[in-house]
DNA sequence: AGCACGCCGACT
DNA sequence: GTCGGCGTGCTC
């Protein structure tokens, strides 16, 4: 019999696994599995990649498992094969990546079929907590306190909310002041039902389902390019109808910016089928509930934010992702920056599946895909109802008066169009009440301490805060050098706001950035105000340029387009023009054509030009020809080696030397390294190393080799430093 | 990353 | 004389 070694993904930043042996008495593990292993002084719970018949090791090196955690596997084989390919292919330590595709429970080794343990407060415990002596217990009152503010409360809600409160719990419990309950965790097989009859499709609509239905067990790409309210949403509808009666599951990603409930809920009103929703703002217990849902084929539907791609679903049948030009897929922190879209890709290929990107201003790279055939374009050409696409104008700040940040043309057009009983939303990319605060005498600005930026005003709060390191100090009333007076400069959001106020009284305003709506429920409040007529002006950041339509807006304000008008950014043009047209999408319904204008010092830019003159497809067909010139992605392929130290230069002195390592590479250039584009944040100096070149292939072989070499080098110790492989930001 | 070991400064 | 600073080394 040949001995057998576990091969053990473990959470360190160790870019390899590690073998065990198996436990003494019970049966080695299944791959998929997780364990409990012995790791130098510690015990750490790792997930079982593959059993092997070999070691690198000789055997009286190698520990033994401690205890198997899953009989079942947690991962399919299908699941571990993307994990390992997107370690591989982002050059990031398998542990850690099998670290974000587990939920938290799951990775302290909690039992996902475990059952749920709930605690109450009993009639006794409110009693109780009248007494005055119960303030003595301060601990035990406080978990009283907290038990008498809900029904009933999940232990796993209790640790993450509570830490450390067991102890009083125990107490509470014996003097009968609480109560337990326990359910087991429903794995029962989900009841499906017939789908309500879906709208009329229009032939656009029609022949997108009929391709990828036709596609159905095998994997094509296709890129559902659409205009805001063309109806994608309807499209994934029927074709998940579809799936769902061939006995599959389908994976539905949407970007990170409250659109899930959104979608949930148009999910949930056709199927009468449980669907599990991922999304930011839950606590780790409903994290593992949905999680679980899906995994066991529960819920066969799954929606959910970036991290929702590595979820489990048996008979996976499709994928979907909406959006799909959207930022919030590719983790931009930390270590492990993936990019959901394109593993999302990966999986329906892994699997054999179709996916369907779904955008209104598709990715330079999807288009791109679709020039050189690896994607199947499926084009909605009509709006809801034929509504008239929105009619883009500039107006020219140089020529036009503007008072507090607005127009004088903006502000005729608003008069005229709320006078018409339309609503008007105005789109500023600042939140806040000022970028600056500057003083009138001497010019000193409020810096951060911190970061090389300086700090936004917040009125309503009286106080300063950096946008980079959210630091934050009471704001000022003298200027911090002379200590003569100082005032706000520039506007956002929170300015316009108080603008409007004075100008248009008597018109309800609804502002919509993270400042004012801090919570999914503000934000639906928000949308219900609006969609109710009730609010009249909305003025908002990137907030109102996703998902939510509104019919009754007839015109759109652009207050500040020039900011990325000049960036070095090689995406700032594509991502500038994504925002336009998503705004102005937000417009507009069959009999009124919307009005977008679009505030700038700059009206014969050429990339306002073309956008206004050939709409997103020709801006897009002209900017990816200077893409190409100029060898930026899609044309080529970029990693970025980011570090950052404490010492200012600390980074740059590790990336030369790591750029030392492998010299004249072979089709793979490195430029740099050069200080990141905020040299100082959150008291940290930042500088980064590009690697490009013109195949994948290459690049990834240069970076397998090179990672391992930069690993090793003493000044990586020094600084944090991350691989960024497709980066988003470059400059 | 943790977590140890190990060798030099200011304190009961 | 110790407590503790963080440099360096290891984890199957």
């Amino acid at each position: 019999v040949n001995p057998v070694f576990c091969k053990v993904a473990l959470d360190t930043p160790l870019r390899r696994c590690f073998d065990y042996l198996p436990p003494r008495d019970a049966a080695a593990p299944v791959p998929g599995a997780r364990v409990l292993v012995p790791f130098g002084r510690q015990q750490l719970v790792g997930v079982v990649t593959a059993l092997a018949d070999s070691s690198d090791l000789p055997v009286e090196k190698l520990r033994q498992v401690l205890r198997v955690l899953d009989a079942t596997p947690l991962l399919s084989a299908a699941d571990l094969a993307l994990l390992e390919w997107a370690a591989a292919y982002y050059h990031h330590p398998i542990g850690s990546v099998f670290a974000t595709a587990l939920p938290k429970l799951l990775r302290d080794g909690r039992d996902p079929g475990s059952p749920q343990v709930f605690w109450s407060i009993t009639a006794a415990g409110r009693v109780w907590l009248q007494d005055p002596k119960s303030l003595r217990a301060k601990r035990q009152h406080e978990l009283l306190q907290w038990l008498a503010a809900r029904d009933a409360c999940d232990e796993e809600d209790l640790a993450e909310l509570l830490p450390g409160w067991r102890e009083p719990a125990r107490a509470l419990l014996a003097k009968g002041f609480v109560a337990t309950t326990s359910r087991q965790r429903d794995v029962s097989a989900p009841v499906i039902s017939a789908a309500t009859a879906g709208p009329r499709l229009d032939p656009d609509q029609a022949n997108a389902v009929t391709a990828v239905t036709n596609a159905l067990g095998q994997f094509a790409a296709f890129l559902l390019d659409g205009v805001t309210g063309s109806g994608k949403t309807e499209v994934y509808l029927q074709l998940v109808e579809t799936v769902l009666a061939r006995g599959e599951s389908v994976l539905v990603l949407c970007p990170e910016i409250g659109l899930a409930p959104q979608l949930v809920e148009r999910f949930a009103k056709r199927f009468a089928t449980p669907i599990a929703a991922l999304h930011s703002g839950m606590t780790d217990r409903e994290r593992l509930g949905v999680w679980h849902d899906a995994a066991v084929g529960r819920a066969r539907i799954l929606i959910g934010t970036r991290s929702a791609v590595f979820t489990p679903l048996p008979r996976l049948g499709l994928v979907i992702v909406d959006e799909e030009h959207d930022a919030s897929y590719k983790q931009q922190e930390g270590g492990f920056r993936y990019s959901a879209r394109d593993l999302a890709l990966l999986r329906a290929q892994q699997v054999g599946v179709p996916i369907v990107l779904g955008s209104a201003t598709p990715s330079f790279e999807s288009l791109h895909n679709v020039a050189t055939a690896k994607f199947m374009p499926l084009l909605l050409t009509r709006r809801a109802g034929n509504a008239q696409p929105p009619r883009l104008s500039l107006v020219d700040l140089r020529a036009h008066a503007v008072h507090k940040g607005l127009s004088i043309p903006l502000l005729q057009a608003m008069d005229r169009h709320l006078a018409a009983g339309a609503q008007v939303l105005l789109f500023i990319n600042r939140r806040g009440y000022a970028p600056t605060l500057i003083c009138n005498t001497c010019g000193w600005i409020a810096p951060c301490h911190a970061c090389d930026a300086r700090m936004t005003v917040h009125q309503k709060s009286q106080r300063l805060s950096c946008h980079h390191c959210g630091a934050e100090e009471k704001l000022p009333e003298r200027c911090a050098r002379c200590g003569y007076e100082v005032r706000p400069l520039g506007h956002g959001t929170e300015r316009v706001e108080e603008t409007l106020v004075e100008r248009f009284p008597g018109f309800a305003i609804e502002r919509f950035d993270r400042d004012k709506l801090r919570q999914q429920s503000q934000l639906e409040g928000a949308i219900d105000r609006v969609h109710s007529g009730e609010a009249r002006i909305l003025v908002g950041t990137q907030m109102l340029t996703k998902g939510h339509h509104f019919p009754e807006v007839a015109l759109v304000g652009v207050l500040n387009a020039d900011q990325s008008l000049f960036s070095t950014d090689f995406r700032a043009a594509e991502r500038l023009a994504q925002t336009i047209v998503q705004v102005a999408g937000r417009a507009g319904r069959a009999d009124r054509v919307g009005d977008v204008l679009i505030q700038t010092q700059y009206p014969e830019h050429p990339l306002l030009q073309s956008l206004l003159n050939e709409g997103y497809g020709g801006f897009a067909a002209q900017a990816l020809v200077e893409r190409n010139t100029a060898h930026w992605p899609p044309y080529s392929r970029l990693a970025l080696l980011r570090a950052s130290g404490v010492q200012p230069d600390a980074a740059i002195q590790f990336l030369q030397q790591a750029k030392l390592l492998m010299e004249n590479p072979d089709g793979v250039t490195l430029q740099g390294p050069i200080p990141a584009a905020m040299v100082r944040k959150a008291g940290r100096y930042y500088a980064q190393l590009l690697v490009e070149s013109a195949q994948r292939l290459r690049l990834q072989k240069y970076l397998a080799e090179w990672i391992e070499k930069v690993e090793q080098l003493p000044s990586a110790r020094k600084v944090r430093w991350a691989l960024d492989v497709d980066p988003l930001d470059v400059f």
